[in-house]
DNA sequence: CAAATCACTTGATCCAGCTCAATAACATCT
DNA sequence: AGATGTTATTGAGCTGGATCAAGTGATTTG
């Protein structure tokens, strides 16, 4: 999905300063000292394959990690088998936040495609935020932001229509991949439907058929993986426009 | 009750080292002496009654707030008059945590009855957290829990059905009065029929009509918000016991 | 106190999205 | 290239929970 060209993996790690996605990532708002000292802790880990876990539910937590290619899920696996996904991550993004708490993984993260990460050990993390008061800021949004993420989900799984739900995904992507650099209106989606499905609530066939009656309607192209939004405008609407139903209020 | 030396008799307030929530606040693991330094930046506020808004959605964030008495509902009003609701709060835990991110609320607070809330100034928050490392780590894990709590919400929305909802809900009551040092089997619940529902992405009339099933089934007595768990036990199997259904894996 | 309002319950009906089933399009392997 | 498995699409029919409607208690108001 994303090529980008931070030149081969091993050994060669990019310094935060020089890494394209330092407005994205940890670094954003630090002073270039201070990206240098967090530069220190920060390492490059071996790049994932498809299908590759990066961590599962309950191993034990060492570190954040932030991806820097590629795409990942989060899921939680259930007892019998079936799992709930729990978000699907671009480069920039942090992941292994939910660990923090009880120093154990709560879920689960696998590659999508060929993936690169850094990894923020958390405890030297810790000590590096407590010396830089912006870095600890920035710690405290970023957690903060991830509530936000959430809590917009709990209203998308709790009152939207499957329509509005997949037209928000879709915006989702666009605006995300728009932010870095590539075609807000052409991409390829790196997770099958099933895997959109079971993370917007819905059923594969519900995705498949939803993206036949967009594609019907004009409001798209799909070609398997590969997305083109014809007509953001009116997917914007279906999302805002009320939802206006039935004003479902509850009064104090 | 020890009362500090402050002006006003509306502000007295109990010492966090006296206070009973303790264990479940921000000082839990603290040394005494920090709990003294954290002890110095908290004010009691105003006791809000039944209705009152704590803070609102679009407010500017100046601090957060733990419930001491009495209980909260976070909501995030819609365009059209419609809500979501995102959570109950009991004594002892933290609102606000969403508003970090960009120093504006993004969720509404109101209290379900008569309330009082510490009030804890974010930007002396963070300077204290800087300086007491345990402090950090305390706020750290306490915006990790908050996002775990969400997922699994997320969970619950996506994939649970409306039966195995109902049965969280109450288990989660049960389990947090008990902590706090009430019956986990007779309570009382602070919130309408419609605002569990909202919660829970179900109708009124669902909740409703599960309630008086769960009656016939023994399961518990309800007389409007007065609760019984009769078999906490059988609660826990509908929510654990698979929903063993369709094993919804989506295979990477 | 009756009247009005609000919160909850119960019944009847409906429908969005699920399940089941068959087929089609790819992908992977030998 | 063919065989096998996986992923996506499409159709048909079903169902859990929503919606609509009516009634019953509580609670508040005058």
């Amino acid at each position: 999905m994303t090529n980008r060209k931070v030149v081969s993996f091993e050994n060669i790690k990019v310094a935060c300063k020089d890494c394209s996605l330092s407005t994205l990532c940890l670094p954003m708002g630090l002073d270039p000292d201070d990206v240098e000292r967090l530069d220190g802790i920060v390492k490059r880990s071996r790049p994932f394959h498809r299908g590759d876990h990066i961590f599962r539910e309950s191993d034990k937590f060492y570190s954040l990690r932030v991806i820097t290619s590629g795409s990942i899920k989060t899921y939680t696996p259930n007892e019998n088998g079936s799992e709930q996904v729990l978000g699907f991550h671009l480069p920039g993004e942090v992941i292994g936040l939910d660990a923090i708490q009880n120093s154990h993984h709560t879920c689960s993260a696998v590659a999508l495609e060929t993936t690169a990460a850094c990894d923020i050990p958390f405890d030297q993390l810790e000590s590096l935020s407590s010396s830089i008061p912006s870095l600890q800021h920035q710690m405290y949004r970023l957690l903060s932001r991830e509530i936000g993420h959430e809590t917009e989900m709990l209203t998308l799984l709790g009152k939207k229509s499957a329509e509005e739900r997949l037209a928000t995904f879709l915006l989702s992507f666009s605006e995300r991949f728009k932010k870095r650099g590539f075609s807000a209106s052409d991409f390829f989606l790196s997770m099958s439907r099933h895997e959109i499905g079971n993370y917007l609530g819905l059923a594969v066939e519900t995705v498949s058929r939803l993206f036949t009656r967009f594609q019907d309607e004009e409001l798209l192209n799909v070609e398997r993986k590969h997305v083109q939004l014809l007509d953001i405008e009116r997917l914007h609407e279906m999302v805002h426009s009320n939802n206006g139903e039935k004003s479902q209020q509850s009064h104090i």
